[in-house]
DNA sequence: ATAAGAAAATGAACATCGTTCAAATTCATT
DNA sequence: AATGAATTTGAACGATGTTCATTTTCTTAT
């Protein structure tokens, strides 16, 4: 398979198309997949759907993909490249040489992440209930690691005795606890905060965090 | 049915083996499908095997509960009802008249929580991850209510000057934030605050929100 | 005690899934 | 135009939750 795509190199063009084909399915796939999502949910995502959308076959979802998972891994990976960017254009030219800017910032970055779960609701949703067989893949962790800058370079600034390792940890409760607040908020749970009082409680919280 | 059963109140002792054996197999159900979820996860629990462990038909489960679902609100019940006696033995003696001691009182039921969610995990996290179609009946509702005194009744001593919505909605903010802060820590994600610091980080946002 | 009728238990059948794989089809090269 | 490789197909498989006609058990009245 990996043996003979190597030995035919000259006949780039040829390749090209083939490998170009795969890729166009499988950007069709995940944005097919994307939209039932977003209307239906994850939980009524079904590969007979899926196939049917981009003009495929059941079994040809995987010349294309793994398996299921592989594909909700992708459409995850997307999801949080938007997080990023929608993080970076809100709150990446926001000042943070004082103490005081860099709290605002920070209380700033928890609204986003707030305002994003609101939009994306169903794809920010499958990120935390996907539950992988196998050990994340080296690029996803990557994607999630960086969007923690977002939050520890703030923090630097708001706590500057802590040590790297310290930041680390202490960016991961901080999102770990706004994460709580709005994924229980969001599913209108029985004891959930009200959606209404959410930006309020998630910048209390922020702001008693930073104290 | 239910008018049938109505109408034979004098024949108590057949109306009574009925109705216990009935109550004897959906405590043989619930005992069951707790021992599957702690040994193997609420994913791999399946109607046909807890049948078996019973020793009923399949379709037999279906004279004795609902639906699946309606057995996990059961189970799910049980594991509050559970988690609230720990909450009561762990915390309930701590003296709460002063504003510090009332802090260290919230300390001590995060911990509690912690505690249980790590000696319960595959309970505890079937609590959160149960999507039920139809709305949360009352008794349930109930369950979840209750155990929010453990936080509200230390809270209020500690931010008296909060009306009691203001209470409610803040113990709520409280509780999903450490909540939050366990849940991606015990579910070892790549982001999630380490086990061994996840005491001391809970301590630490416990006492900065009650600055 | 026994038969009739009600209640309960049974398990085969159904609809839905994700996934596989032998067969058919398409494509590239000679 | 033919040959061989690569790709696509869709029927089939094994699970799974749920249903329901049939069988079995139990209760009650004679």
């Amino acid at each position: 398979m990996a043996t003979k795509t190597a030995l035919t190199p000259p006949k780039a063009a040829i390749s090209a198309t083939t490998a170009d084909r795969r890729q166009a399915q499988l950007e069709a796939l995940i944005a097919a997949a994307e939209k039932r999502i977003c209307e239906s949910g994850t939980l009524s995502l079904k590969a007979r759907d899926l196939a049917a959308d981009i003009g495929v076959a059941l079994g040809g979802l995987y010349n294309i993909v793994q398996d299921m998972d592989a594909l909700l891994l992708l459409v995850s990976s997307r999801t949080l490249a938007r997080l990023g960017e929608a993080a970076q254009t809100a709150t990446g030219h926001l000042p943070m040489t004082t103490r005081a800017e860099a709290i605002e910032r920070l209380v700033a970055v928890a609204h986003t992440y707030l305002a994003f779960a609101r939009e994306n609701l169903p794809l920010w949703r499958m990120i935390f209930e996907l539950r992988l067989d196998s050990p994340l893949p080296d690029w996803a962790a990557q994607d999630q690691l960086r969007l923690f800058r977002h939050i520890g370079e703030p923090l630097h600034v708001i706590m500057p005795d802590l040590d790297t390792l310290a930041l680390t940890v202490r960016a991961r409760t901080l999102f770990a606890a706004v994460h709580g607040i709005i994924s229980i908020g969001l599913e209108e749970r029985l004891i959930a905060v009200p959606p209404q009082k959410l930006a309020d409680e998630i910048a209390w919280l922020t702001r008693a965090a930073c104290q």
